[in-house]
DNA sequence: TACAATTATTTACCTGGGTAAATAAAAAAA
DNA sequence: TTTTTTTATTTACCCAGGTAAATAATTGTA
């Protein structure tokens, strides 16, 4: 039987460490992991106003203004009034337009690379267990 | 076949969603999560020194730096001075000793629940998989 | 239409992770 | 012994998460 004071401390442990080398192996490009997710986001789905970004990416308003306040410093985003003059909608610069593939295959190979020491079944066990750990206990 | 992307997205959401629920518990108590760590260790080890503290914790030193001031403040732990001169001896005071048990009880209950929606097996699980993301690949 | 409630975003302020560089004390070496 | 190197801690400054409250625009309603 495993200490649950273990486990949570261990949950947090790896996190920390991965995202740690997630944020150096970024480096290179001048992005964050966060703003990597943000990219990411964008990349996939198109223009989007902040509120979907936040509500996609499961963090907070305030979290979402303060970084793509600073993605837009970058050159990585650049925002623009949309239909409704409430709402801002981000979208990928050219700059970022162009070094997505790159920026996009060294994360993919350090994600395979973090995962290499699973098993595939592992893999699948992981992301299952994940999955019940949330709000919706795994049915959403 | 798992999109990595996915993986790490969900494992990054899962633990800020944990982090926040553990959060809120302990505010009940007036504390953070990380200073629970800290309560924990200190509970469990005795008087430590703070480089004991994050090495076992596995943070860089200013982040224990400052959490420690933090719970100096509101009266967790008294420093004081090591044999060697530049070491700082944090112990938990009179009222972190006194609510310590009432505050496990919490975290406990908090943990079993969250943990109550994966099998034991899967608990094992977990364990073994987050062992092998770290720096020593599971052999540590 | 005028007023109230909601929604999108921001601001101010917390905790907590990181790095780089500064002290101060101890240990090692010349 | 004096000097150099290492070690423990701190300071300054990032990024990123959170909450509470403020704005501004839009919706809903009396």
């Amino acid at each position: 039987m495993i200490d649950t004071h273990e486990l949570f401390h261990l949950l947090h442990q790896r996190v920390r460490f991965v995202t740690k080398e997630f944020n150096q192996q970024l480096s290179a490009h001048g992005l964050y992991h966060s703003q990597w997710a943000i990219m990411y986001c964008l990349e996939r789905f198109g223009p989007m106003t902040q509120t979907a970004i936040w509500k996609y990416l499961n963090v907070e308003a305030p979290t979402i203004t303060r970084t793509i306040t600073r993605m837009e410093k970058n050159d990585w985003v650049i925002r623009r009034q949309g239909g409704d003059k409430r709402e801002r909608v981000v979208e990928l610069t050219e700059k970022a337009k162009k070094k997505y593939e790159q920026v996009n295959q060294a994360v993919y190979q350090y994600e395979q690379e973090t995962i290499s020491r699973l098993t595939r079944e592992e893999v699948d066990q992981f992301y299952s267990i994940l999955q019940k750990l949330g709000p919706e206990g795994g049915e959403g």
